[in-house]
DNA sequence: GTTCGATGTATCGAGACGATACATCGACGG
DNA sequence: CCGTCGATGTATCGTCTCGATACATCGAAC
C-alpha cells in the first residue's frame, strides 16, 4: 500500500523522507499517518527494487572524521523516481481486481491519484468498492437485528454508529460513480470542469451504445 | 488492546479460541475483525501471564499415535478467566487515560464494555475521545482550506468525506456525553431505563454541588 | 460412504507501528 | 557569543497484527 502511496508522490516530484512523510499524512485524509518505522523500510524496498534512486552513493557512510569540512553534506537523501517506478506505478493504478478495493486504506490511496487511472478502471473500482461495502452494510444490519435485544446501550449505539458510517459510505460511493458516468456522458459535448486533473488518460469505454 | 477485549468476552463465560473471535467480530462492529495469527498470541499471552487457564494439561502435545484411541481428545481448549484475570480487566476498564481514548481501536471495545466501568470515568473516557476528535476535525479543516485550491477532485471528495467522517463522530460522542450527563442527573428520580446494563458499579461522582 | 462446509487449533513470513536515538539547522534571547 | 529550543531529517528496534495456510474433526447431505 505504501509503495503505490510513495511512488504517487515521487511520480509528481522528488523528495526527502521527512517531506513525503508529511505528503503521506495529507493525502490520506489526516486521519491515517504514516510512521517512519514503515516508510523508511518502504523506502529501501523500493531502492532494491529499483523503482527510486538516491542522490547519495551511500546515505549510511557517517563520514568518519575523514571530510568535515564538507559543509553541504549531512545525510540528507533525495528520493528521485526512475523510468521501472514510473512502470510500476501505472501498472499498480491500473489493477481494478478485489485488492484494489477490499481494503479500505488502500482503496483511499487509490483514489487519491485517480488523476492517473483510467475512467473505465476508476468506474470499476468504485462499483467494486460499493459491493464490499454494501455486504458490510448488510452484515452489519443482519447482525445488529439479530442481537438488538441483547445489547446493551452503549453496544447498541457502537453498531448503529458503525452502521450509520458505512450506510453514509454506501451514499457517497453512489455519488462519486454518479459524477463518473455524467462525465463519461458528456464527454465530447463538453469541457472537463473541476480541478487539475489530466486529461483522461485513454481507455475511455465508448460511449454507451 | 484485544488484552482487554479476550478478558471482558471471558469475563462473561468461558469459551473457545474460535467462538471467542466470533463474538470479537461482532462486538466490534462487524467491521474490525481479528485474526487467528492476532487471536491465538494473545491468548498464549494471557495464559502465561496467569490471566487465563485452559482446560487442557498442554494444548501443544499432539498426541504421537500413542492414544489414537482416545474418541472425544482433540484439542479443543476451553480459556475461563481466572481471579487475577478479572482483576486485570477491571483495572484496564478503570484507566481514564489518554491511551483510553487516542487510538479509535481501543476507545470501541471500551465502549463496547462500558457497563462494567463507573459512570464517572465513562465520562471522562468520552469527553476525551471527543478532545482527540475534535483536534483531528480542526487539523482536517485547516488543512482542506489551505489546499483545496491545489487539490483535485478526488482528493478533495477523499478529504470532505473524511471530515464529514469525523464531524458525526464529534456530534455522536456529543449525544453520548448528554446521555451519561441527563443519566447521572436524575439517577434517584427515576430508574434506570434501557439495556442490562448492570447496576452502576458505583464510585458515581456525587450530583453536581 | 464420501464429499462438503462449519468448527477448531495453530504457525509462518511480511510488514506496520510507536518509541527512540541521533544529527543539523535557524531563530531567539541572555 | 553561547545555549537551547523546535523544526527538519535519517534510521533502527522490539512488539504486534495481519493474511495465508496447514491440519484435524464433525455433522449432514447426497
Amino acid at each position: 500500500m505504501l509503495e503505490l502511496a510513495i511512488l504517487g508522490l515521487l511520480h509528481q516530484s522528488p523528495m526527502h523522507g521527512y517531506e513525503l512523510r508529511k505528503q503521506l499524512a495529507q493525502v490520506l485524509g489526516g486521519l491515517r499517518s504514516i510512521s517512519y518505522g514503515s516508510l523508511y523500510p518502504a523506502l529501501k524496498r523500493l531502492h532494491a527494487a529499483g523503482y527510486v534512486v538516491t542522490d547519495e552513493p551511500d546515505p549510511r557512510a557517517p563520514l568518519p572524521a575523514d571530510a568535515p569540512a564538507l559543509t553541504g553534506r549531512r545525510g540528507k537523501v533525495v528520493y528521485t523516481i526512475t523510468a521501472e517506478g514510473k512502470e510500476r506505478f501505472h501498472e499498480l493504478v491500473s489493477q481494478a481486481g478485489p485488492e484494489a478495493y477490499d481494503d479500505g486504506g488502500l482503496f483511499g490511496v487509490r483514489l487519491a491519484f485517480f488523476r492517473h487511472t483510467a475512467a473505465d478502471v476508476r468506474l470499476r473500482i468504485l462499483e467494486g468498492r460499493r459491493r464490499t461495502v454494501e455486504q458490510q452494510r448488510e452484515g452489519l444490519r443482519a447482525s445488529l437485528a439479530r442481537t438488538r435485544e441483547r445489547l446493551d446501550r452503549y453496544t447498541l449505539e457502537l453498531q448503529r454508529h458503525g452502521l450509520e458510517s458505512v450506510d453514509r459510505e454506501v451514499r457517497w460511493l453512489a455519488e462519486l460513480i454518479d459524477q463518473e458516468l455524467t462525465d463519461s456522458g458528456q464527454r465530447r459535448t463538453d469541457g472537463p470542469s473541476s480541478g487539475d486533473a489530466d486529461p483522461p488518460p485513454a481507455t475511455t469505454p465508448p460511449p454507451p451504445g
